[in-house]
RNA sequence: GAGAAUAUAGCUCAGUCGGUAGAGCAUCUGCCUUUUAAGCAGAGGGUCGAAGGUUCGAGUCCUUCUAUUCUCACCA
């Protein structure tokens, strides 16, 4: 595409709105390229960082810096003038004056506006009102800003940060993030964070000599998981393909081609709603270690969100949807029949599908007269039992029916060994002792895909190669799927899944 | 999918009973060599989300549409 092309109208002039602003920032530029200012310059060479800057001064020891950012703030006083330059790593104040930069360079100075880039070298003092400073000797711009940054202003009032004229806008937020990160530090941080997250679970993995791999994102038949996919055509093959929902099979596959441990943070897609802890577009981390079980992995979750959140956060707490949240260990084991029984105060255990249903009915629930009693009490537990489980609760042994890809339960028949870690009243975390009796899978595939034909979307597939893959023998194996961005919203005390993603789903402009 | 709310200057927001489009910040001009929501004096900036309608007259009332936000539904 040819730069002034109109991405949504391949040939024509993409339409810039010329605001007054925007037209004399463009005439500057030209003006400054004009008097042999390049506003584009290639290179700076940076000696530090604002925050080191400030955790290092001393008083009495000036040092030489180069430090580069971007105009935040401008306080212009004749012939001497203060700015905030923000770098990667925070703001530090600049002191320029004319004397010491020279006529021409101060002119150049004035031109300048908020938001544009700039290297500054000088030495570091404290101002006459304490605040660590560079005291510039040269400078120069680096990058020219043709749109105006929304300008927010701080003052501090008895040690509290307050923020005038914020940029608020959600849309304008999310559809142009990168301003968002420009002028809103604290989403910044969260970034960071998620970052960190994702680098301490990759570690706390391969630490355990686990592999991390990658498998299709687009797959010829989508399994894994009960969603509806999206659909892609590949045109070379002329095949319908799908944008993966789960990469569970896969990566089971490779147990059964001998790995012991296999882990992949994917991202996955779901052709559903969307909503603060939806989008169509998500990171699932997934996990099969061979010759584990489920209360094996219980631990192991317990371990990892316990350490992550010491190694994000320093403290085992957190606020999460306004509910204080420990994460220390052990967190506390519910049967899924027995979680009904104490929020419910009903007994689901050995009844069939009629009782069941006239139970639900009894709580008030409407139920669809075709869903069976699996998923019945399931939609009692939806209803009543997790938006009350506030403190990371793991829910365990479901019924058989609702996780045709778990293993049967040792000894309760009719459950599987499958637990869910739910906190603040949401679903984290999934995991099961994996099905690998290859007769049994199939079985339970096919009872699926008759579900299917009755007309459930979110029924699974039969996946032959997968079948076929256990038929070769699948070591006892425990798998986790971890919702990523959930967990990064637990951790970074985020309420939307917006807020952790940082270009999330949006309708086009 | 349903309901509610929102859409006015680059940003944050006012706009009363339908009668000339407002403020702060930002921008521009002038002054100002340790300021910090810098200050002082002046100036410019608007297709009021889009399209229809009612009316002598619509930012304001009505209809439709678009987008967003929140709640609910759906959703491992």
């Amino acid at each position: 595409m040819t730069p002034n092309e109109n991405p949504q109208n391949p040939g024509q002039p993409q339409q810039i709105s010329l605001n007054d602003q925007m037209k004399r920032r463009l005439e500057e530029r030209l003006h400054l390229a004009e008097s042999g200012v390049n506003p584009y310059p290639c290179h700076f060479d940076v000696t530090h960082f604002s925050d080191s800057i400030i955790t290092n001064f001393e008083d009495d020891a000036t040092e030489t810096v180069s430090v580069a950012g971007r105009i935040m703030t401008i306080r212009k006083m004749g012939k001497a003038s203060f700015f905030h330059l923000q770098d990667a790593n925070g703001r530090i104040q600049i002191y320029l004056k004319k004397d010491d930069v020279g006529e021409s360079s101060y002119q150049t100075f004035k031109l300048l506006d908020i938001g544009d880039i700039v290297g500054v070298k000088g030495y570091t003092f404290k101002t006459k009102t304490g605040e660590i400073s560079v005291h510039a000797q040269e400078f120069s711009l680096l990058s020219k800003s043709l749109r105006p940054i929304p300008i927010a202003k701080e003052k501090e009032i008895d040690g509290q940060k307050v923020v005038y004229d914020a940029f608020s806008d959600k849309e304008l937020r999310y559809r142009q993030r990168y301003v968002d990160l420009i002028v809103n530090p604290d989403v910044k941080q969260t970034f960071i964070k998620r970052s960190a997250i994702v680098s301490f679970m990759r570690g706390f993995f391969t630490g355990q000599g686990w592999l991390e791999v990658e498998t299709p994102i687009l797959q010829p038949i989508y399994g894994g998981a009960a969603a509806r996919p999206f659909t892609t055509h590949h045109n070379a093959l002329d095949m319908q393909l799908y944008l993966r929902i789960a990469n569970e099979l896969y990566l089971k596959r490779l147990i059964v081609g001998g790995f012991d441990g296999v882990f992949e943070f994917a991202k996955d897609f779901r052709n559903e709603g969307i909503d603060r802890f939806h989008n169509p577009e998500f990171t699932q981390v997934e996990l099969y270690v061979a010759y584990k079980d489920y209360e094996w992995m219980m631990k192991l979750v317990e371990e990892l969100f316990y350490q992550a959140a010491c190694a994000v956060n320093n403290c085992d707490s957190v606020v999460f949807l306004g509910n204080d949240i420990s994460l220390k260990p052990p967190f506390r084991r519910l049967t899924i029949t027995d979680s009904i029984k104490e929020y419910c105060g009903i007994d689901i255990s050995d009844k069939d599908e009629h009782e069941l249903r006239s139970m639900a009915r009894d709580l008030g629930l409407e139920l669809d007269p075709k869903i069976s009693s699996g998923k019945i009490i399931d939609e009692i537990f939806g209803e009543f039992v997790e938006p009350k489980l506030i403190q990371p609760t793991f829910i365990t042994d479901y019924p058989i029916e609702m996780s045709p890809l778990a293993k049967e339960h040792r000894s309760k028949p009719g459950f599987v060994e499958r637990f869910e870690l739910i906190a603040g009243g949401k679903e984290l975390c999934n995991s099961f002792s994996e099905l690998n009796d290859p007769v049994i899978q199939r079985e339970r595939l096919e009872a699926q895909s008759k579900l299917r034909q009755r007309g459930d979307e979110e029924a699974m597939i039969v996946d032959e190669d997968f079948l076929r893959a256990l038929e070769y023998g699948m070591p006892p194996c425990a798998g986790l799927g971890v919702g990523v961005d959930r967990m990064v919203m637990l951790l970074t005390g985020q309420d939307s899944i917006r807020d952790v993603i940082f270009f999330p789903h949006l309708k086009p402009e």
